[in-house]
DNA sequence: TGTACATCAGTGAACGCGCGTTCACTGATGTAC
DNA sequence: TGTACATCAGTGAACGCGCGTTCACTGATGTAC
């Protein structure tokens, strides 16, 4: 297959290729030549599907978000019955498992200057994204929000994860372990409702 | 001055104008050739000065936590007759503060891959940042930390408004205007004191 | 006070590199008849 | 079943660019005597 024309699915694996390229040799090293290389085609042929490195970028956060949201989603929802606080501890979690393992997506959807981010659909998805963090903290009775703002809990919940996430993958953090993280982050959390 | 062979402070300047790059342009537009040129001296002065171009950065980085490091002192000791709870509030603002008002810095700082994070002066300068929160939390009594270990409620304090900082800075927060951030800010410490 | 000399700071030409983008092209595929 | 043709996917040469780094150099400064 690799000796034919056409190649059948080269938009994904353009976009698997940015992901490699990412994950070993960082975000500076993206280009769509190198991307070209490893999908074993012509240089000039991501201008074809992508436009322009901005938009194989673009392409590359959206699908990123996708898959986040799905994990948020499933996260959130298998613990539905066990309450409000153990959803939002699963999205943490969950949000954080995200950032570890699929680094590169993460790195792209949340560093607007690589991508386009007025692009519609774009927006739409990581908007949806948020969303089911958002919804939790909505259903949640003024019992379980202590009196505080919707809102404000979110954001809390939100900023503590993504501060984490990118403390570690900036090597901010590089005293624990891999595993340590997530016994941190539960640690955080505890400490939080103890208090 | 500026016909003069011999510039004087080039040193200085060459970091003010990699601070100047990243303010109008973006960290990636960082360059030997464009420090050198806004400070008005040939394109191969600055390695003179810096060996290379992670020297440069290097430098610039340890200038960014030596002033980070002192605003964070600063913000603690004015306030410590307040009490702890005071303390970390005004660490978490003043870290905000300096995100925002010294981006340039900030993004150097806690982006790894740009500078030599192996560079001993380095280690030391940003190990001594950190210490200032933690021997706020250390300060606390049980009663205080709630039971909690103090690593967890310093990383908690930490990772929130660093959360809040690069969601900012990323442009994650669109909907807020520059002023909202510091409301949100107190409001996100309210909720987590009242629940 | 003057002179010789070492040291230091900055110069400018040159190198090779990888990049994004453009453009006329060609090979393969699918569809209409 | 075969043929003509349109469409699509990928090619490869070419362009101009800014970059990091090296290196022999030159101009200015400071110090010893």
């Amino acid at each position: 297959m690799s000796d034919k024309y056409h190649h059948g699915d080269l938009r994904n694996a353009l976009l698997e290729a940015v992901g490699e390229i990412i994950q070993e040799r960082g975000i500076g090293a993206v280009s769509l030549r190198e991307a070209a290389r490893r999908a074993g085609v012509s240089h000039s042929a991501p201008a074809h599907h992508f436009g322009d490195k901005r938009g194989m970028l673009t392409a590359f956060a959206g699908r990123g978000f996708e898959e986040f949201g799905q994990r948020m989603q499933v996260a959130a929802d298998e613990v539905a019955e066990e309450g409000f606080q153990a959803q939002l501890g699963a999205i943490g979690i969950e949000y954080l498992r995200f950032a570890v393992e699929r680094r590169p997506y993460f790195e792209v959807m949340f560093r607007s200057e690589m991508h386009d981010n007025t692009d519609p659909d774009l927006k739409t998805i990581s908007h949806d994204s948020f969303g089911v963090l958002m919804s939790v903290v909505e259903a949640m009775g003024p019992e379980e929000l202590g009196g505080a703002e919707p809102m404000h809990v979110a954001m809390g919940a939100w900023s503590t994860v993504h501060g984490l996430a990118t403390l570690w993958l900036d090597g901010a953090l590089s005293q624990f372990t891999d595993e340590d993280l997530f016994t941190l982050v539960q640690g955080v959390f505890d400490a939080r409702n103890a208090s």
